[in-house]
RNA sequence: UGGGGCGUCGCCAAGUCGGCAAGGCACGGGACUUUGGAUCCCGCAUCGCAGGUUCGAGUCCUGCCGCCCCAGCCA
């Protein structure tokens, strides 16, 4: 399923401050009128929400404004690199729907380009090799408030200088014992300016370029150049990197390159989730979930899994903004993104949770009969079909009350209510067994009412779902909930762990469901009604043993009124 | 007086040259309804604080207050 019927319009977008900077530089004839963005991720991890909200603000605004995104994975730290993530990051990317084409790079596409634009550094005199240990380099470097102090390897001289990197790059120093040092200011008031390290010697072994080299250039360095070779216009970052953009505008000016322009966002942080990699490897890692892809991840695998479609995610980017003010946004925004988006395109279905038989007394014992029903109301086109009735079905449990409140309306003792495309019942009977617990209730139907209206017109406020009993399909249903218990589990003062809701996942293998749900394939959305919106796992979904996600529940209205009392 | 940012409704977020506070979510009310779903109406802020400039300031100036980021040979 691709439906993008329901995303914005792009002209339609929120206006934001990055649009007003590019509107800026097209209406000043900037970059040649071009804009050129990309999505950057180091293969260190899976892709999650956030992450999803910078992809759609890159691959947008290229979209917008008639240019082009590049992918370019940024790795440059063997260390931490794998082609399990550049495999899942590129996996992702494509699902939530956009394309890259051929623009798909690498830093370590780059690598010889860069080593040579930091011997232009090294003969400029804007770079050093140090021979300081990491531990002395900290100590140098001062602290916040007090400046640092010059390395005593500063001053060597560019031939000097030049000796030693090629010799740092062919191998002759061991890991850690030199590094290649911008000459800046050891005395800034931003730290990155104080003689930033730009190359480090590392013996390991890269995804890409194997045991090419043993030296890695440093993010810093890394990322500018390779946004200007690659013609960037304008390249965004999270707010952490403004105290980098000196240093990202230095090296372009030194080295006189084409200069993009570093703009930084807000990242996004969600309610009732944790979004840093750290914190969602402990979940893995300690159990907590089953994987990057468990539907309660927050992860765009995961979310996936969960039965969120691409264009819900983009839907749910569109209403969040882009801002530089530090922000946490509610999940319920989350949640209405995904109901509206599966809305208008999920089959509905009914399904039965937690299944309680009513015998209809007066239906003919062996009579069945096929009513029709409508499979999505909110769009006509897709049609009806036929849902078997006979003398025993089951309703849900909840929806009987032996004592109502005032204003239930469900079924409940002498009242009556309409099972949806079939008949209108009255409650006559109420079966226990021995502990007092409702096994069964007797109804009878108005013959009249078939379909679900009566020629008297008269009216009946609620409306149940139903399966035929001698129909019904059994399903599980897993059932999922917000990860955390609190809004701000990074924020509370005790560990974020202590916070994860024990009933983040409950199984309900008691479903019972219409039979038309046994055509339903792996991957498919559906509207429970009257439940919710869930998704037939990509996985594990098989007709012998039909397992459906619940992605989330439907607007529950009565929940809150009956929710108030207490 | 380290440096860099931010502060508009419960949560996000628009607010061009200062001219008289968009929108969404949430929430409350109502209409409609064969999903107590959807849809549709209505309601819901004086802009961190204090001064100043001005006929007029969220938008300009001054001074406070609060919050976030930075001392990886991570990104």
């Amino acid at each position: 399923m691709n439906n993008d019927s329901n995303d914005r319009k792009g002209k339609n977008a929120r206006s934001n401050f990055i649009r007003a900077i590019i509107e800026k530089d097209l209406a000043d004839g900037k970059n040649n009128k071009n804009v050129h963005t990309r999505f950057p991720p180091e293969p260190n991890g899976y892709l999650h929400i956030g992450h999803a909200k910078s992809i759609c603000l890159n691959f947008g605004l290229a979209k917008d404004y008639g240019g082009k995104c590049n992918l370019r994975f940024d790795d440059t730290n063997p260390s931490k690199e794998e082609q399990e993530y550049v495999d899942s990051i590129k996996e992702d990317v494509h699902w939530l729907g956009y394309d890259w084409e051929d623009r798909e790079f690498y830093a370590s596409d780059y690598f010889e380009r860069l080593y040579s634009l930091a011997e232009k550094l090294v003969e400029l005199g804007k770079a050093y090799v140090c021979d300081l240990s990491a531990e002395q380099i900290r100590e140098y470097r001062g602290t916040l408030k007090e400046p640092g102090r010059e390395s005593p390897y500063r001053n060597r001289s560019i031939e000097e200088n030049l000796d030693l990197f090629r010799r740092m790059r062919a191998g002759e120093f061991p890991d850690g014992s030199k590094v290649l040092r911008a000459k800046i200011d050891m005395a800034s008031g931003n730290l990155n300016m104080r003689d930033p390290v730009i190359y480090r010697i590392m013996r390991k072994s890269h995804h890409r370029t194997k045991d090419d080299w043993c030296i890695y250039p440093m993010y810093d360095f890394a990322h500018c150049v390779s946004d200007s070779i690659e013609g960037i216009t304008h390249s965004l970052c999270t707010l952490e990197f403004e105290d980098h953009r000196p240093l990202y505008d230095w090296f372009l000016e030194q080295l006189d390159v084409h200069h993009p322009q570093q703009i930084e966002f807000a990242r996004l942080n969600l309610s009732y989730t944790v979004l840093s990699k750290r914190k969602l490897l402990t979940l893995v890692e300690e159990g907590f979930v089953q994987g990057w892809n468990d539907p309660r991840m927050p992860t765009i695998s995961g979310l996936r899994k969960r039965g969120y479609p691409p264009w819900s995610i983009r839907n749910f980017c569109d209403r969040i903004g882009v801002a530089k003010a530090d922000s946490v946004v509610d999940v319920a925004l989350l949640e209405h993104a995904v109901r509206e988006s599966l809305n208008k395109v999920a089959q509905r279905v009914m399904v039965v949770m937690d299944p309680l038989k009513v015998v209809v007394e007066n239906y003919p014992k062996e009579k069945e009969e096929e009513l029709e029903a409508i499979n999505n109301p909110e769009d006509p086109e897709i049609g009806t079909r036929k849902v078997p009735f006979c003398r025993e079905i089951y309703i849900e449990r909840s929806d009987f009350l032996e004592d109502p409140p005032s204003k239930f309306f469900r079924l409940s003792p002498g009242k009556e209510v309409r099972l949806r495309y079939a008949y209108y019942i009255t409650c006559t009977g109420v079966k226990k067994d021995d502990s007092g617990r409702i096994i069964e209730i007797t109804c009878r139907y108005d013959p009249e009412s078939r379909g679900g209206t009566t020629p008297d017109k008269r009216k009946v406020k609620g409306t149940l779902h139903w399966v035929s009993a001698k129909h019904s399909v059994p399903l599980t249903a897993m059932l999922y909930d917000r990860l955390f218990t609190v809004p701000s589990p990074e924020k509370e003062n005790s560990d974020f762990r202590n916070f994860i809701n024990p009933e983040s996942l409950r199984v309900n293998n008691k479903c019972m469901a219409e039979p038309f749900v046994k055509n339903t394939a792996p991957g498919t959305f559906l509207q429970f009604e009257r439940v919710g919106y869930f998704f037939a796992d990509p996985d594990n979904y098989s007709h012998e043993k039909p397992i459906f996600n619940r992605t989330v529940t439907l607007r529950d209205t009565w929940a809150r009124i009956s929710g108030r009392g207490k």
